[in-house]
DNA sequence: AATAATACATAAGTGAATTATGTATCTAAG
DNA sequence: CTTAGATACATAATTCACTTATGTATTATT
C-alpha cells in the first residue's frame, strides 16, 4: 500500500468480510486471500492480524476450529451469528465513509 | 462520525483539497466548511487540525497571511505550488486506496 | 544445507490522532 | 450587564491501532 496511513480501522472490517465471502479461513489464509484481492497493495500484518482475530474470538465475533495438517497447527476461523451482524455493520459504516469523503473531496465516483 | 478509526490519514487529504477548492482559508473556517460538506459527520478537532496545518506551513505546501479583524488575528493559509502538487498526490492516493477498499470487500460502488 | 514460504504468537515502539488545557474576542440571551 | 456559546488560535499529555521486531516450528525449494 502506498499510503499505509489510510488503511487505519479498515482491518476489523477487511477480516470480517473476508471471512464472510470465503467461509472458513485460518489466518495466514486471510493474509493470503486479501493480498491477492487487493492485488499485492494491502498486506496484513502478522503483528496486526493475529490480535485482532483474538479480540473478534474473545468478543464472540469469531469462533474457532484447530486442525492438523501434518505436523503443522492451523487455526480456522468462522462468523458467528453476532460476526455475521458484526460485518454488516462494519462493512456499511465503511461506505457511509467514503460516501461522505467523497462530499468532502468531491469526488464524482457516486 | 460514526466511525472516527477511518478518518485517521485523511486530515491532510481533506485539508488540502478544502484549500484547493476554496482558495485563502483560516483554520476554523476550514472546521467549517468541513463540517457542512460533510452533512456534520466529519468534525476536525482543534489538536489535529492546528499542527497539521503548521507541518504543511513548513514543508512549504501552504502559505500563510495573517489579517486582523477587530481585534482578532486570523491566520489565512492558501496552497503554493508544491502545494498544489501535493493535493493531487494525495487525492489519487484517496481514490485509489477506495478503488483497492472495493475490490476486497467486493463493493460494487464502481 | 540453506533459504523461503507456511503458520502461529506476543512484546516493544511509533505516530497520528483525541482529549485537555490555556488565552482571548465577539455575540446573543435573560 | 453578565454569562454562555461561538469564534479563533495554540500546545501539551495521553491514547491506541498499528508496525516492527522477535520467537518458535514445519514444509518446500534450490
Amino acid at each position: 500500500m502506498h499510503s499505509p496511513e489510510l488503511l487505519k480501522g479498515t482491518l476489523q472490517t477487511i477480516v470480517l468480510k473476508v471471512l464472510k465471502d470465503n467461509g472458513r479461513m485460518y489466518g495466514y489464509e486471510i493474509t493470503q486471500r486479501v493480498k491477492e484481492l487487493s492485488d499485492e497493495r494491502i498486506l496484513l500484518t502478522e503483528g496486526a492480524l493475529y490480535p485482532a482475530l483474538h479480540k473478534l474470538e474473545a468478543e464472540g465475533m469469531l469462533r474457532t476450529e484447530t486442525e492438523t495438517i501434518g505436523k503443522r497447527v492451523r487455526k480456522y476461523y468462522s462468523l458467528t451469528p453476532q460476526g455475521r451482524s458484526l460485518v454488516k455493520e462494519r462493512v456499511s459504516e465503511f461506505v457511509e465513509f467514503i460516501k461522505t469523503m467523497g462530499n468532502v473531496l468531491q469526488l464524482q465516483i457516486k
